[in-house]
DNA sequence: GTTCCGCATGAATCGATAG
DNA sequence: ACTATCGATTCATGCGGAA
């Protein structure tokens, strides 16, 4: 299969994976849906066969990375007969075996968790970001996610008021250039392994695993425009529309139709290019042309 | 061996743990000697043999720990040739086959992380807080570190108190002095598993060091006044001291002469005070700090 | 045009209940 | 005894309507 830039597929990613080239995408940041304390479940993955459902596709996106990408893993363990479940931890272990580098753990703070009140534990305030690499010297661009210093960008880390959710918006729409022009003057210092992004609510307009500001700042970190970022987890499609935004492409597999169906419209609706349907090889594909508005 | 209350040991903490009864201690709170990059070391535990030294430790812990405590684990890896060691997920793998139950972890975000610029990674801003119980049953004292309310709550009570004031002098009798009541009442709630706290002063590059804050807050989330709490890495004497503020009793080990002896230094120094607390909104509370300055 | 308040909601977890 | 379902608990956030 050649790799058709700006396509999702309705299937299974580790099927559409495997008739993808080797060393053909940049960046891999997803979400994969979490495991199911239920002992039979028949969508979601329980928490026995966890590891065992996700070696394959780790093994299928340690392929087709190239040799200097990146692949971050959003996941947190949940809570199995009042302890940590232990299968994130395995899944690492197991992933270095595959021939992953473990290079880094990201924490991703959430400041708006879920609420709730139990006897042994408080609610849970953080997820982790997994970074795994194929080679020490994978490509990093730390200058792209540098943060002003000063009160304003503390403030704006900590709480995402509603100005700066407006300039955080035109931001990503105008691309970076011009949220330097908005700190020259400024001097802006590296950020740590920590990121402060609040969680993303129903009520604000489309259900998202992440907030759309972590695979942003991922994609900035990891990838440069023009290159390749793969979700196979695409949910709502997050990843593809920051990607997008960020003149990145993206490549997304989504295997619940509903969720396909509202990944496609939100592209749509969000990225700037027309969409057209084309057959080729009797398959449908997806391609895109630039949108001169 | 009796044990002693309020005592230190210029000891291995090995061979005083097992000279100790069991289910003597009703907490465990520790930060250990980092592991070591280098082959040989005088005194640190090198990466390769991390797990295999601990073991033996946390072994004799689970012993001498009461049914229904609690062990507080302050560690992080090491950046291992390019990635993060995996020791500490092995320890937990571990932990867990000694009959260790992993509860929880609790994410220390340090607010001011050690500086410098690395091509592959940030600084590192977080440490982990591994949770560890021997009964699902444990004591957990969750009203003893509620925190202040976050903006939403702060700034809609201080609106509605502005507001209010103006009403109250115009109506007496509006019923509405109750409703005030009960949001002042709602000025403190549970916090997640997220600790805000700025590390301490470089020591010299010997065992871990954390910041008064953070034993204090497990102290007083996981033991009662007169329980006794243990440190098997004593360091220069902060669990001490904070266990000994917080009136709780302590027992310690440091195998170091320079820091044995600057712990009880600093032990025989501290005069039983009260400990630093802060006045946030008429109430004292924890030096936790639920938002990120 | 602001600011302010009411309300719904979210990758949750525990304990009790029912089969 | 073991498993599935349900109610109770909790708080930061965004949206919409009101002041």
């Amino acid at each position: 299969m050649k790799l058709e830039k700006d396509q999702i597929f309705n299937a299974d990613c580790l099927s559409v994976l495997k008739k993808m080239p080797k060393n053909c995408v940049n960046l891999i940041v997803t979400s994969p849906p979490y495991a199911d304390n239920r002992k039979s479940t028949y969508e979601g993955i329980s928490v026995e066969s966890y590891v065992k459902w996700f070696k394959p596709i780790s093994k299928e996106l340690l392929r087709v990375l190239k040799p200097k990408g990146s692949f971050v893993l959003n996941i947190k363990e949940r809570v199995i007969d009042g302890e940590r479940g232990t299968y994130v931890i395995e899944l690492i272990l197991e992933m270095r075996k595959q021939g992953w580098l473990w290079t880094e753990e990201y924490m991703w703070h959430k400041k708006n968790s879920y609420p709730g009140k139990w006897p042994n534990r408080f609610r849970d305030g953080w997820e982790r970001c997994l970074h795994f690499t194929k080679e020490k010297g994978f490509n990093m661009y730390q200058d792209e996610v540098k943060v002003p210093t000063g009160d304003w960008a503390s403030s704006r880390l900590k709480n995402l008021s509603k100005t700066d959710r407006i300039r955080d918006e035109s931001k990503v729409k105008s691309g970076f250039g011009k949220k330097i022009e908005n700190w020259i003057g400024r001097d802006t210092v590296y950020p740590d392994n920590v990121l402060h992004f609040a969680t993303v609510c129903e009520n604000k307009g489309h259900s998202a695993t992440f907030p759309s500001e972590l695979p942003e700042w991922f994609i900035k970190l990891f990838s440069k425009k023009g290159d390749i970022v793969l979700d196979p987890f695409l949910g709502s499609g997050t990843t593809a529309i920051v990607a997008k935004t960020l003149e990145r492409h993206y490549v997304g597999m989504e295997l619940n139709k509903t969720y396909y169906k509202l990944a496609k419209e939100n592209i749509s609706k969000f990225v700037p290019t027309k969409i057209k349907k084309r057959k080729v090889k009797g398959k449908e594909i997806l391609s895109n042309e630039r949108n001169i508005k």
